[in-house]
DNA sequence: GTGGTCTAGACCACC
DNA sequence: GTGGTCTAGACCACG
């Protein structure tokens, strides 16, 4: 588990640490029941304050990705589908128009962006593999 | 040229403005040397606040996009520096990246995620294409 | 709009905020589309910090039941069913089942704990009722 | 004597265990002069740790519910004062009403929560038929 | 004016 | 040791 923050992108540093655990464990490299590190030496770790990890670790469980256990520590969760299958799509969808929109202003064709998702797809897919080969628990 | 704002997204209006109209600009709805609608009915329209479109101009003044002439108004710049293929591409895939893990989370499978890709890239082509029929021009 | 804390009950300040909050929309006394008070003029008057309102408010939003626009205000939100009937039901349950132990122990019959119920519900609607027929809108 | 308790509720384990001992001895499954398991197996059984259990028999001890006798174990203590059937009414409601709001937002109907409420009651009412049966004692 | 982020440091409850 | 709450004060982006 490696974080990398920067400083001066303007995103919030709480956010970065919320997106780069939800990156991870969507590509296999944190798996259900895995701990996190703890709030105080991470936030000593990333030069941060402890309550910038606190609320990065607080918004990862009100989205239900870790769960936290005071006294004891952060975990990522089981994860079980709360929105129905529309809903989700729908987000996901909404995501979607932002990049196809980008995407047109930067004159990409439709079809090499369907081919770009492909691509970054089999990537994802690839880091989970290696991730189940290096722990085969 | 037809705006639309999303005051729930989070995302600040002044920059889906000027997101709106750089994007009009690269898919060829505005060309070099047009005319863009003055500040004031343009906030009146879009019932938000003058300071917000001035800001917006301003942005896109400072980024070269649109040129401002005193007492005249405001246009559309010969096109700036058009980034190489590559960049582009790379930027897109930045983007796809965190769809991906998104999808991931809600449990969207690779496959659903491009035919949603399709879908929704079909819906842009049949909105363009309505609005071809309705601005023949 | 009248909430009242309690400092010296070890529930968490901020908590008790959103619960009152969150009580006056069930109850009708706030409506969607209706203001809730700004941050600081609250805190002043609640003799709290600012950012325990705020946290009260983050956490409101996101439950879904307000939407904040920054630089405006926070709003009751219109509120969209995101979860699926069955996890709705599901969370209810399991407040059921603390509540029916709670009335065992209490040596609360059953029959007596569904027309206690009944009767909460019932001061429910009548305030409902009222709130209606106090501002018809 | 059969505790349950949940790691997930937020709820502290040690008052979760307090809490259903003192309503054991109200609801008369214990009664005065009762035993109270050891610390040790209690915590073995409950796969906590020794400290909490240790805890809540402090508090039940400060509380006066239970009495400790050095080297010889705890027990119930005479009856404190049983509260009156208004004062466990009103305790009760008072539950109801969060759940209510809860169920609200959730947009449950109301008599969809009274039938829920009687389905989860029937629930509990076949395992504690389901517990006589195993142990006829 | 609004809300949002971050820091710093204190205190608490829990395991 | 763990996470959680609250305070106080600074700075920023937005309208």
């Amino acid at each position: 588990m490696l974080l990398e923050l920067n400083f001066k992108s303007g995103k919030p540093v709480y956010l970065q640490i919320v997106d780069q655990i939800k990156a991870a464990a969507a590509a296999g490299g944190l798996k259900p029941g895995d701990s996190l590190p703890t709030i105080r030496p991470l936030a000593e770790q990333l030069r941060v304050n402890r309550n910038t990890v606190a609320k990065a670790y607080a918004e990862l469980e009100s989205q239900g990705v870790i769960e936290t256990q005071a006294g004891r520590g952060c975990f990522i969760k089981e994860n079980g589908p709360l929105l129905r299958k529309d809903a989700r799509r729908e987000l996901v969808a909404h995501e979607l128009d932002a990049v196809i929109v980008q995407a047109h202003h930067l004159q990409i064709e439709d079809e090499e962006l369907v081919s770009l998702l492909r691509r970054r797809l089999d990537a994802f897919a690839d880091q989970r593999a290696r991730h189940r080969h290096e722990q085969p628990a």
